[in-house]
RNA sequence: GGCCCGGUGGUCAAGCGGUUAAGACACCGCCCUUUCACGGCGGUAACACGGGUUCGAGUCCCGUCCGGGUCACCA
């Protein structure tokens, strides 16, 4: 069997969509799955949608999601060049071997010609006006110079179909299908010639892409034909939907959300969330498995289990994945992801990252939340004398300037600031005045955070605030309702 | 509009002729708890519709409806 071959052939037009990145990482699992290669190549043939370091975002956001290919611009290979503008006198000649086997043949209607043909109602491709021009009028038109494009013979009648591993036999038929062009009149190939070119000539068995080419893949078909090439294996996805206000679904936009990459992984998401869920969309492993890391998908992917339906991008369920994979993280790792955001609260001001981690590891869904979450630490909030009452706790306006007064006496006294040292104390306070510990607690939790809901309880906020701010507080909470 | 594809809870989805129709997210409730979370337990909620085929259909066939895609010198 030969070996697979795959290949992500974006254009350089903009960021990295979602949609782009599951279809570059299906192509990498497919290959990688089956022991084979994962191309990467260029397709930039519309000089007028390129946009200046587009290709540098695509080899950033692969080499962040761990989609290593074997070949590339890069890299290098035995098949390049990988990129298609370096590649531009590769196509010409095979698209006039086309002409001159009388499968294709040289156009010369103006773009305005063509544009009138669209007005004209239903009408739905060219009509084959320079199809049958004679080889003189061809010559003549060429001599004078006149700008031209190549156009594939296609056939009137019957069908063409293929076999897409996906969705099965699909069949269109040929009056479908136009006199497609080839090459430009600038001299580029379009897209869809190019493609079967590079394909071809770089042995690329499976042509993975999203379902958005699957009306005009029988015209790539027609290619492989006319050059007497054998057919890739077609694989089809399904495509990546968003949903509208209005509770409609279409294509993912920006009106969605971030949809690309990079805004996901500045909202904080993580790149291997971010992989491991659109690995989930479109594809489902044989068991109930949630969590992939880049080398379990290779281990487990097969093209069996991917489905035919759309599936709707689910930001919720993209959060939730995120915080499964921030618990997962050892210590370290969990504070080269807080450490920046720590500096935003605290300054330069040294602060307990154990404590932190052990409050903020269990409820973080995004490390972008941290600010928010520690505001009150940078500055303690004007709050209500209210938010003494509770109920569970058995806390009111009554019992709370007790409690807080005796929390404050046994606090001032005590010699060692720590996590430990405070807890004990403060369990025991309790015992003695004969409270829940709920009762003592939360009038402390409020004094030092001034809000009603803080990561962590009243003991690791008093920690972390230190001993003069924690005291100062309770103090000015204790002021508030006496 | 023509053509192509799809249609299991709000979302992702398992299911390949016989199931009480999994699981996850979200939502709700209870428990735990020094708050909110986390965690544990439980709950609401689905085979688009109509005809066939079959002893038996979410699973196969046809039609309808709905959704999406595609009809460029874009990729």
């Amino acid at each position: 069997m030969l070996k697979i071959r795959t290949r992500f052939a974006p254009s350089p037009t903009g960021m990295m969509h979602v949609g782009n990145l599951r279809t570059a990482l299906y192509e990498y699992l497919i290959a990688k799955s089956g022991g084979g290669d994962f191309i990467l190549r260029i397709e930039d043939t519309d000089r007028e949608r390129y946009v200046e370091g587009a290709e540098k975002v695509i080899y950033e956001t692969l080499a962040e999601v761990g989609l290593k290919h074997d070949e590339g611009p890069d890299v290098g290979g035995e098949y390049g060049p990988y990129v298609q503008s370096e590649r531009k006198e590769i196509y010409k000649p095979y698209a006039e071997q086309l002409v001159k086997e009388g499968k294709a043949y040289y156009c010369f209607c103006s773009k305005e010609r063509l544009e009138s043909l669209h007005k004209d109602g239903e009408f739905g491709g060219y009509d084959r006006h320079c199809r049958d021009l004679s080889a003189g009028e061809v010559q003549k038109h060429l001599d004078a110079g006149e700008p031209y494009v190549i156009r594939q013979k296609m056939p009137v009648d019957g069908s063409t179909s293929f076999d897409d591993l996906v969705y099965g036999e699909i069949s269109i038929e040929n009056k479908e299908i136009e006199d497609q062009i080839l090459l430009k009149s600038d001299g580029y190939p379009t897209y869809n010639f190019a493609n079967v070119i590079d394909d071809h000539l770089m042995e690329i068995t499976h042509v993975v892409r999203g379902s958005e080419y699957l009306t005009s893949t029988p015209k790539y078909s027609l290619l492989y034909e006319a050059y007497g090439w054998d057919i890739p294996v077609y694989v089809h996805l399904p495509l990546i939907m968003g949903k509208n206000e209005d509770g409609s679904t279409s294509k993912l936009s920006k009106r969605h959300g971030s949809t690309s990459f990079q805004g996901l992984v500045e909202e904080g998401f993580l790149p291997e969330t971010i992989t491991n869920y659109i690995a989930l969309l479109g594809w489902s492993p044989k068991d109930n498995r949630e969590k992939f890391t880049l080398a379990e998908l290779v281990e487990n992917f097969s093209i069996a289990g991917i489905s035919k339906s759309p599936s709707i991008f689910d930001y919720d369920k993209l959060t939730w994945l995120n915080g499964e994979y921030i618990k997962a993280m050892p210590p370290e790792e969990f504070l080269s992801h807080a450490q920046g955001y720590y500096k935003e609260v605290f300054g330069s001001k040294e602060n307990n990252t154990e404590i932190l981690r052990s409050i903020l590891q269990p409820r973080l869904t995004k490390f972008t939340e941290i600010p928010w979450l520690l505001a009150f630490f940078k500055e303690l909030p004007d709050y209500p004398a209210d938010f003494f009452i509770n109920k569970k706790s058995k806390t009111d306006l009554q019992n709370s300037p007790i409690m807080l007064k005796a929390a404050i006496e046994a606090l001032e006294s005590l010699e060692d600031w720590t996590l430990e040292s405070i807890h004990g104390c403060l369990i025991a306070l309790a015992e003695k005045l004969g409270v829940k510990n709920g009762t003592l607690l939360w009038p402390a939790r409020i004094a030092a955070a001034g809000t009603v809901v803080t990561p962590g309880g009243a003991m690791e906020i008093l920690a972390l605030l230190g001993k003069d701010e924690a005291v100062k507080r309770l103090k000015s909470g204790l002021e508030k309702i006496s």
